[in-house]
DNA sequence: CGTTGGATTGGCT
DNA sequence: GCCAATCCAACGC
């Protein structure tokens, strides 16, 4: 696991961590199938100050771990089937993480496939429940340290976006919280969510301040 | 205890 | 564009 991200790394302010996950590397040591990885090409950031946010009205069972010590992930299951995986950012008592929403497969692709039931390479994890599908990523991660030795999921260093090849706009699939420009997203990548469903992709609009 | 709706996806009109 | 799938957390009574 050479370059894993440390929890320094992830104990800032979401916003800035989201911004700083574009680019980094998904790493997932499955038991059966190895390494299945893949680079992070979009990311929402929430807080606790959020009506966005599952952590907006206090700590619960459910989204306790947001509320514990950076660099753990936060995994939840949601419309009866999906689970998201977030990272836990910020200070301990918080309630502050970073959806991790499109990745472009890197490793492990065969087994991604075999999860997913597709094999168009943009729809393996275009999306923060495809994602977890394709990476095997379910209610038994929800609060494993993503930072402590024998992890089985961890972030790596990976290589840096350019800064002009990064687009930041409003986050999706939230009612409340859309003013907050929380979500950043490599322009133009194929694997970033909403394409299919014409959520826009980059270019054409222009950014939103950041 | 009953109701509501969700940080989604895929399939159909 | 619209909606069902399918669980369960959160909230109201």
């Amino acid at each position: 696991m050479s370059h894993a991200l440390s929890r320094r790394f992830f104990a800032r302010p979401s916003p800035v961590v989201a911004r700083a996950l574009v680019g980094r590397v998904l790493v997932r040591d499955h038991p059966v199938d190895g390494r299945l990885a893949g680079r992070i090409v979009e990311a929402e950031a929430y807080q606790e100050d959020d009506p966005a946010s599952h952590s907006y009205r206090g700590p619960t069972p459910r989204n306790g771990v947001m509320f514990g010590e950076a660099g753990h992930a936060y995994v939840y299951f949601t419309y009866g089937m999906h689970f998201c995986m977030n990272v836990v950012t910020g200070r301990v008592g918080e309630g502050s993480a970073v959806l991790i929403r499109a990745l472009a497969p890197l490793e492990g692709i065969e087994a991604m496939v075999a999860r997913r039931g597709t094999s168009e390479p943009h729809l393996l994890c275009a999306g923060p429940a495809r994602l977890c599908e394709a990476l095997a990523i379910d209610r038994g991660l929800d609060g494993a340290s993503l930072v402590d030795p024998h992890a089985p999921l961890w972030i790596e260093r990976g290589r840096a976006v350019p800064e002009d090849r990064i687009s930041v706009g409003p986050r999706i699939g939230i009612r409340r919280g859309v003013e907050r420009p929380w979500r950043f997203w490599v322009t133009g990548d194929p694997n970033v969510s909403g394409a299919a469903r014409g959520n826009r992709v980059g270019t054409a609009r222009a950014p939103i301040r950041g």
